[in-house]
DNA sequence: TCTTGATTTGACCATCTGGTCAAACTCACG
DNA sequence: CGTGAGTTTGACCAGATGGTCAAATCAAGA
């Protein structure tokens, strides 16, 4: 086990190695569905070695997932209280999109989890989630009284951007199945655009 | 192994319980994460007794994706061409919403398999859920054509239906940490009448 | 009731899997 | 270049897991 003094030059290496195999990993067959065998050849480490850099495979998808959810939240947490509320919002939108398009391991790897019940990270959910969406729902509240969007309910409304921007990644299969060799992005940016156009202008 | 002629009294019983707690462990487990030993609990059977119903844990899995699939997109297939576009397309929504609350497990059964990338439902998604899919946006097509529903792209009309209805079901845990007390489907139902309704009114 | 096919199970097996360990090897630095 | 900390690995282990099988038990019709 690595000591706690400053990481050497191998530690970082070997540790960044084997968190990006543990997400390719992890995101396309689950906690239970991934061994540790299989993260260790994707990250070229031999097993032993592996687990002389994480205690654990436990350890791995923990650090792996508290890791990112900082970048997960980060769209939101910058939806700006003193933009102008639509262009925030769909801004809002179109990076969560973008996200789905460029991080779709780490959006799969939350799906995982969530689907399963997310036994791993419900604290996560309850608190850091929570208290987040709460901040900006209360923020979506007072748009809303100042007639600058229409008024939803502003949880549903957090859910279905959600929804409707991870189904690109989380469900790519069946999008792809459906789509053929058409660029499911280009429609969607313009869809969602519209969508919630339609949805919040007052 | 049963023979294959007419199945007993026993028979229809047992596999009946098997495939109910094979539908519990699946959909909260996805497949690897699922033992045969679990569902064997569940269902009040022996593992040996278990395997004598059905070949392997493989097959018990298959049948209950096949089995669901006709449910599943049932609500699809009775999209009405006779109808009032609008009214079809809301009471599509509506019945999607409600089998998200009726039978979330399903939901999460399917979601686990697409978010791990469809192993052993691909064939269906790009047969029978392609062609499906084609001939009902077709439809779509048809009717923004004739100014019955504004024009939006129909593939992704199709897509954010589910992943807003679906979402109650396979996320239900983060929806929940998010809601607290509040019923989720109540709020839902308002929500997505309303988006729809001012999406698709021409 | 008797028989025969259907049903059930305890014991067992091979393989997979997460994890350990002592020994060997490598590297950076005095 | 020698040395000690850092790194790597082959061999190994215990428990979990999917699946088998022969023997025992049960159920329904002749």
């Amino acid at each position: 086990m690595p000591s706690d003094r400053a990481p050497t030059r191998i530690q970082k290496k070997n540790r960044a190695a084997i968190l990006e195999a543990a997400l390719n990993v992890f995101s396309s067959h689950g906690f239970r569905g991934s061994t540790v065998d299989q993260i260790a050849a994707e990250s070229g480490l031999s097993k032993p070695n592996l687990l002389y850099y994480f205690p654990s495979k436990e350890a791995i998808h923990t650090e792996l997932l508290s890791g990112l959810l900082e970048t997960w939240l980060a769209p939101l947490h910058d939806l700006d209280e003193n933009g102008d509320p639509l262009e925030e919002l769909l801004s809002y939108i179109r990076r969560k999109l973008q996200m789905s398009q460029e991080l779709p391991r780490e959006s799969r790897l939350f799906a995982n989890e969530l689907v399963q019940g997310a036994p791993r990270i419900h604290e996560a959910l309850s608190q850091n989630l929570k208290a987040l969406v709460d901040e900006k729902t209360t923020l979506l509240t007072k748009w809303m009284n100042q007639g600058k969007i229409a008024r939803v309910h502003p949880y549903h409304l957090m859910f279905s951007i959600w929804a409707l921007t991870q189904h690109y990644a989380d469900f790519e299969v069946q999008v792809r199945a459906i789509l053929g060799d058409e660029d499911p992005f280009e429609g969607a940016e313009t869809f969602v655009d519209t969508l919630y156009r339609k949805l919040l202008t007052p």
